[in-house]
DNA sequence: GGCGGGATACTTGTACACAAGTGCCCAAGG
DNA sequence: CCTTGGGCACTTGTGTACAAGTATCCCGCC
């Protein structure tokens, strides 16, 4: 389906999807720290390396500074955007606010069928961690927080926490060096799943916010360690306008 | 050359400021209900009518795509969104867990200055309803949940409720005919600063719920009686426009 | 050698022409 | 009268040329 030979008479593969081809590898690349703070991006050279014009691309650098994630300034150029400390803060506030929140909910409304699904997913989760599969585990970690608000029949609230959640994932990636990492946040994600199972709304709540304070303390201590990556809205002479 | 026979000065800075007053313009009008749902917006009519390019326009429509107040269809039209009952539900649960978790916070952060702003900040909402000034209290009513985020601490997370409020603006927009609302939302106006100010969080965090809870209980019943404003999610449709 | 000013090579912003696709409308034929 | 097919007018999407602005670098001047 995908895989055109590229000599067939129907038209490329729409420009459209190119696009968000490169919106997503920009985004991945940004959230990676492939593309570093203050990196330029420029509309023309985007536009010839991915045979596209001007005009869609525009598009997607427009929709990256929408997401926080790129600074245009108007007739200088395009830059990733450094990582504001307090936006990161603010993000974990959201996050925790939601999710225990919504953990609550899912307490009162999980139902046994909900339950062995969730248990079947720890299960998924230690397999990663038991293979090695750092990144493996990670996407699980995230479908697990989705399916806690799916249970909680707030499926749609996950936009919000996407749209928070990617300053987190800026310094996330950063280090994912310590290997006892994903099993720390493997027990914290077995309690609250306990905790849900048993339909203890405040237990899992409390569950939640140690496990998402951890994260947080953990992205405190990475801030600290690449100073470089953050923006200082420090006292100095920082002529940010 | 062709293009432009008398570059005049007039251009100013016209061109962005144009654009950015149509976008609020917009805004306002699918918030208002001037625009109803599934009312057409055609590219080139902006465009002819604000006297800018179809570029900005298409920038200022996809902007509020991007918030959910517009549908963009490829080669279609562009609608004004319906109202969703099921993202107007989870814009509540958003509001109400962010902002009764600030309330929380705010209310261990307190300073006695910040205290008296809030008593200020009230009664100036009691003048407004006592002038009768409806929009100037609703104005009001806004910076004060404002200012709860700030003396917690949190004020750029009013971006992210600014993002999900518009949904429930549109509903509350249907309805500003009884005039004892604006009453009773002051009452649970002051019992939230008045907890705030004795510190205490959970009574603080309880009054918030009540308060949203009872903004949401409205708009369902809003819901109910102009149904032809939301979307529905049967699979037949409609049109007749 | 140090300094200042202007050409220049970038950047994003804007305008416009054209491409691709959809739905309506009307006319022709059964 | 009903059905059906094609023309047409309209939509958004894309490509491209040009406008406006900024930083840099080099050359002339002091």
């Amino acid at each position: 389906m995908a895989g055109n030979p590229a000599s067939l008479p129907e038209h490329y593969e729409t420009a459209r999807s190119k696009a968000a081809r490169l919106h997503a590898r920009l985004r991945e690349e940004i959230l990676a720290g492939v593309l570093r703070p203050g990196d330029a991006l420029s509309e023309n050279l985007l536009a010839e390396q991915t045979a596209i014009s001007r005009t869609p691309v525009r598009e997607v650098l427009h929709r990256l500074s929408a997401e926080g994630l790129l600074r245009v300034v108007p007739q200088i150029g395009s830059f990733v955007a450094p990582i504001n400390l307090a936006a990161v803060t603010d993000s974990q506030f959201v996050r925790e606010a939601l999710e225990c929140q919504a953990v609550r909910q899912a307490a009162a409304a999980i139902t046994r069928a909900q339950a062995s699904r969730l248990g079947r997913q720890i299960e998924a989760q230690q397999a990663r961690i038991a293979a090695g599969d750092t990144a493996g585990f990670f996407a699980l970690d995230e479908a697990m927080h989705r399916m806690i608000l799916e249970i909680a029949g707030r499926a749609t609230v996950w936009q919000v926490i996407a749209g928070v959640k990617a300053q987190l994932d800026r310094v996330r990636h950063l280090s994912l060096q310590d290997a006892t990492w994903p099993a720390m946040l493997l027990s914290q994600h077995q309690e609250i799943a306990a905790r849900l199972i048993a339909r203890d709304a405040e237990g899992a709540a409390a569950a939640m916010a140690v496990h998402l304070r951890t994260v947080f303390a953990a992205i405190a201590r990475i801030a600290a360690a690449h100073a470089d990556f953050f923006e200082t809205a420090s006292p100095t002479t920082q002529e940010t306008r």
